[in-house]
DNA sequence: AGTAAATTTGACCAAATGGTTAAACCAAAT
DNA sequence: ATTTGGTTTAACCATTTGGTCAAATTTACT
């Protein structure tokens, strides 16, 4: 059999990804990762043979969730800046809510040893081969004498945008203790407005009345 | 002697902060900060007894850093909502500045276990009685009838304003590595010239025209 | 059925790790 | 000088943890 063990490794990558996204690759326990996937630890090693490399396994499938859907909105040329930033937010937010514990595992791990993007650039050269700003860039320019909006930073832009649905997924324990009296069911009501709010928040930031 | 042990007692709480704001409770080794104290690692248990305490104290430490300058720049009743967002992104960015890996570091650990709070909650009600929204809630409102602003939810507001500071801080090895080829020189500039942006950007997409 | 290869397991190991203890050290009070 | 109390250390301990290995089991092929 060469390639039909499927089921166990997948098994065994869906324990992993829950494990270490919720505590780390220091906090996580191979043997918790074996436990949840119903196997014994041995045959954590035959098919990843260390945690390290697991990790790095789980840390690029995580990775590649979120950035590629970045380059995909931002590239679609047919859109307007607005529409553009409208169809992200909504994207976005969307996979967030999906995946919550995706963002704050990637930036944590990213903290304790930036490194690991070497790796996965490398592996994935399209990170790198982003000049999609200068594309966006002459957009944002183009609108910009146009009298749409007003001049604005490619960059600082991006950063606000997937900062504004990025944070309050990342840190959602203290905005809702804080905030929401740590209310779990308001929270969600909070995120859910969220969409609306943050598109109708930048397009105002940006527009020329 | 009583009370003067303060000096070993400081240099292991400075050694401690360092570890485990780089690397986490999961990650930190008691030998590490040990070492990075300069002192034998019993002593360390001798002045907090265990790993978790120890730990216990950095992390709330690290949280009143941060949350207490909210609240006081919300609460000056003096100022206009304008000049409290100059205010606070100005104050809020450069404190980031100084601690660039306390926000991550509580991010993370919150997520790890979001009952920490509890705990830091108990030790200090002035958290908890922060019914500051309600006074800002009262001031948004009442510019937004007068005309200045749009009518807006302060929590929004509050989540976007603070998110816009320290995402960039938190995310700084993502967006360095894609969006500014990993040059830590060019992501420093762009860091400096944020306060400014962010202001303008918050501003424009509250105020009427 | 028989065999070879891949898969799975229980038992085991060495290193790391948080924590303890008894003794040494040291400063101040008597 | 001696005692007393807090401070510091070296040596040690029990447990956890990532990882290994040889044997057992299953699967695929002849």
């Amino acid at each position: 059999m060469i390639e039909e063990a499927k089921d166990t490794e997948t098994k065994i990558l869906d324990a992993a990804k829950e494990v270490f996204q919720h505590k780390g690759l220091t906090g996580a326990r191979m043997q918790e990762i074996a436990d949840k996937a119903g196997i014994n630890k041995a045959l954590l090693h035959y098919y990843y043979r260390t945690k390290d490399k697991l990790f790095e396994k789980v840390f690029e499938l995580a990775f590649s969730v979120f950035i590629p859907k970045i380059r995909d909105i931002v590239l679609s040329t047919d859109k307007s800046v607005f529409e553009k930033i409208e169809f992200f937010v909504d994207n976005y937010i969307s996979l967030l809510h999906k995946h919550p514990y995706i963002p704050g595992f990637v930036i944590n791990e990213l903290n304790r040893n930036p490194q690991i993007l070497v790796g996965v650039f490398e592996k994935n050269i399209q990170f790198k081969e982003m000049n999609l700003f200068e594309k966006f860039e002459i957009q944002l320019k183009d609108e910009a004498n146009k009298g749409i909006i007003r001049p604005i930073d490619a960059r600082n832009l991006m950063t606000n945008v997937v900062g504004l649905c990025i944070f309050p997924i990342v840190a959602r324990p203290i905005i809702q203790g804080i905030m929401f009296n740590n209310e779990k069911k308001e929270y969600d009501e909070f995120l859910s407005q969220r969409k609306k709010f943050v598109t109708e928040f930048i397009i105002n930031a940006i527009k020329v009345n």
